[in-house]
DNA sequence: TTTTATAGTATCTTTTTATACACTACAACC
DNA sequence: GGTTGTAGTGTATAAAAAGATACTATAAAA
């Protein structure tokens, strides 16, 4: 594993010596995950049931849906609320912690928006270019 | 793979509908990698040669790092400087693209630093309350 | 009566990711 | 003449992540 604590050779480091552990590695390490992003992104508008969560992710299996569910529940991001009933009812949403991240998925879909717009739009450059080259 | 195109379920599809991809889901593939985020963190403060990117993370293999360094080269958020001479020298660095991410970056070191706030005062409290027990 | 739904767990196999280690070129330094 | 440094590549192996599939309980609906 990646070791947070050996490496804190960060351009803040004057703002992170105070922790024994640089805040960027934490960040890496909450939110990689081959879903973290995007289970938060979910849950930021509203509470699931874990089947609302798997509908929205149509590739992944349960297996890996708990899996990265009770990691995000770890690390304080997430909480699961069971209900005591038949057939199960298990809901899902941010904690407090987790909410403080929602500006941060905010920003993330808004340079996923331009990023698409300007790959779009070089495409349209280059579909011009080489029809212009007919 | 996960497959982009399949899922669109995201809560601001109003916005989305003009993409193909949910850039949420885009963005997820961006940077999930176990280094992106701190690789394109080290770079945004400027550009660096391999090692430089090696030495702040000890526990990364130069072919891991290479790896990583390409797919991010793909994704057009860094770019590969190639110096002709001997020893080699390669430098990286964000491309335009690259550099809309650095305010992102800056949130979640922001984050972080308050997670390592919340979590240390809980373990404050934490041994408060066991020392109280006693 | 059979089917459907929920939120999982258990087991096995495949795929992906990561590691260790050897090897490259050539200049400059000792 | 031997060593060091750079930025890698190649091969083999080990470890981790992901996937497929089958299975559970019980209520309610068809």
């Amino acid at each position: 594993m990646f070791d947070a604590e050996r490496h804190n050779s960060c351009h803040m480091s004057d703002k992170c010596i105070r922790y024994k552990v640089c805040p960027m590695v934490l960040v890496q390490q909450l939110l990689s995950g081959k879903r973290k992003i995007l289970i938060l992104w979910y849950l930021s508008s509203k509470v699931l049931r874990f089947n609302d969560i798997k509908r929205r992710l149509p590739d992944v299996t349960q297996k890996m849906l708990t899996q990265q569910l009770r990691s995000l529940e770890e690390d304080n991001l997430i909480y699961r609320k069971v209900y005591p009933v038949v057939p199960p009812k298990v809901e899902y949403g941010l904690t407090d912690l987790g909410e403080r991240i929602i500006p941060i998925l905010e920003m993330m879909h808004g340079f996923g928006a331009e990023y698409l717009e300007i790959k779009s739009s070089e495409n349209v450059l280059q579909r011009k270019a080489s029809s212009d080259m007919l």
